[in-house]
DNA sequence: TCAAAAGTGTTATCCTTACACCCATGT
DNA sequence: ACATGGGTGTAAGGATAACACTTTTGA
């Protein structure tokens, strides 16, 4: 024992850390951005959660050479699903965020969650039990504009907001820009901003589990708490998915990503559709084809798709070679020499 | 001892992983961006470190609340700096990264390192023995384009690399797109992609400190090793500092972070050279001003600065108002209604 | 023949790029 | 007076946003 006894020691410094890895994984089903849940089964009661989580497992210094192969061992171990495309998100370390037991253990260990964005084009895969595709409107309503401003917000998040923000300028301000509130513009990109702010203003269930704030403000009441302002998850899991989401709508601007979501063949509409379930906008049918023409990154297939409803519509492809014959489109500076 | 036994059972997933914590400190100095350097002391030789670092400090689940927190706190207490603007970069866990000893301990510990990148307007203040401000071009020296296309690319990178790719395509390829050889376009975001080829093909005195390769391809080549390749770092800290310059430069792009570097008044000139020097290209000067006016993000105050050798220039201030009443210059997708 | 979705043409506007020139100070 | 850097006007080209219209299928 003298030998555990040094190497607690040791160790110290990472006594009672244990690092989590949890990933957004998204798809298209039917024209809906999906993202795959999960629903812990908990020791205690022995009966399944009644929210959702994203798939997450611990992270093992022994075994895993690096974070995302233990994500992708994780992940095709825990939801049946393998991987394709990954990316890291962000690193979660919070005291206070609350913590699944699965993870924990018995003690009040210190979780840390490296989280990870991954995108996938099929959605159809056998899962694992309690393994679910669900679309991620369902965690915030309010993300969907395709068919125009959600009267969600008007109804209910803005008076709600009013209500939390009183006389604070600051408040009033940063509501109406999350939420374009009082016709400041809708910026699908901030989808972190507009959750925290209903957490903040105990608009989240989220919230009320959280005894003790951080921030010394008032705590939220639960008769403010309302399950229509979307539905919550486990643990700071609706944080991590909000973060995801606001990473992919930015990243679809400037990085080719939309075509890790696509099959091998598509029409323009699909991909179009595709873009618009992400973006959460419409977006214009014309000017869509001929950016995605500009770019150079697809190519037409001269084979039809039938079953469109109507005229049928050409197939294309993703030139995937580009991406290793030339720099991905971005922006510029006003470059001289 | 029964007691500690158990404890090490239930936190077994956590045992020996150590968060470290990392910070990329950019500032601006003389016109030049310069990175926060320590060389920490070795307790084994009683000697400062040949090689520098970036500031790093454990992270203690028990002390510290968040990240950042315990970021703002050590690197206060290890360099004399206080910190302004942060962002968190990356999250490095791979096995094979060279963890420093102070880190460490003397068990062989997983160290995890939680990145962050801070900007502050101030390098003037007093410091810690041991911590400079360095030039990143002294670890970068083939990322300053400002005088035109640097020799050393020509004359020393490519062909190293060369050599290293011999007949495979995809190796050309990717030297060629990194280092815009052969007529392709330079890009300035591409700081890690270019640092991590260098790495692979040798040319990064870093990678003979791993013996063994993970990917199992071919080592590097002592005689290869040239340190006019940029000076190298401890650790991965250069990888991480690419990671920092990288991001750095794709946010001036769509986010108004430049104005973290400056002071409280500043003339369009000292902001062009800002941008200069941390996007490592020269600006077009009218164009410059037309696109800064345009944002609405700078107020002439009518006073001048006198001593700047010709004309005096008018002190321009940011307006951080107008964050919060107006979204942050960003991107567009071709939007309908 | 009609609904539904695919696909095309054209214009106004704005932003970017590039050009060349004038102004105010110190030496 | 002249060197040095500050500051301005204007025109060409390309990208974007907005307009409405034709084509091809299935029911």
């Amino acid at each position: 024992m003298e030998a555990a006894a040094k190497f607690l020691y040791q160790q110290r410094m990472s006594l009672s850390v244990v690092i989590g890895l949890s990933a957004v994984i998204v798809a298209i089903r039917d024209g809906e951005a999906v993202v795959l849940t999960v629903r812990p089964h908990d020791a205690a009661t022995d009966r399944v959660s009644p929210l959702a989580g994203l798939p997450f497992g611990p992270f093992e210094p022994e075994g895993h050479r690096t974070f995302e192969l233990a994500l992708r061992e994780f992940v095709s171990s825990q939801t049946g699903f393998e991987l394709g495309y990954v990316e890291q998100l962000y690193t979660f370390g919070d005291r206070g965020r609350d913590a699944p037991r699965a993870e924990v253990g018995a003690g009040a260990a210190r979780v840390v969650s490296v989280c990870y964005l991954a995108l996938t084009p099929a959605a159809t895969e056998a899962l694992a039990p309690d393994t679910v595709w669900a679309p991620w409107s369902r965690f915030f309503p309010w993300e969907d504009w395709r068919k125009g401003r959600p009267d969600l917000i008007d109804e209910g998040i803005a008076p709600a907001l009013m209500a939390w923000a009183g006389r604070d300028a600051e408040r009033i301000a940063r509501a109406r820009l999350a939420f374009a509130l009082d016709g400041a513009p809708w910026n699908e990109e901030r989808v972190l901003e507009r959750y925290e702010l209903l957490y903040e203003a105990g608009l989240a269930p989220e919230a009320a589990r959280d005894e003790k704030r951080a921030d010394g403000r008032d705590p939220p009441e639960p008769a403010a708490i309302s399950a229509a302002l979307g539905e919550p998850m486990i643990s700071d899991h609706r944080r991590i998915l909000a973060t995801g989401l606001g990473r992919l709508r930015g990243k679809l601007k400037y990085r080719p990503v939309v075509f890790e979501l696509m099959p091998a063949e598509f029409t323009l509409s699909a991909l179009q559709k595709t873009v618009e379930a992400i973006a959460g906008i419409p977006l214009h049918k014309q000017n869509f084809r001929r950016v995605v023409e500009r770019t150079g990154l697809v190519e037409g297939l001269g084979r039809m798709d039938a079953d469109t409803g109507g005229r049928p519509a050409e197939l294309f492809r993703f030139r995937r070679e580009v991406l290793t014959a030339r720099p991905a489109p971005g922006l510029s500076l006003p470059g001289r020499g």
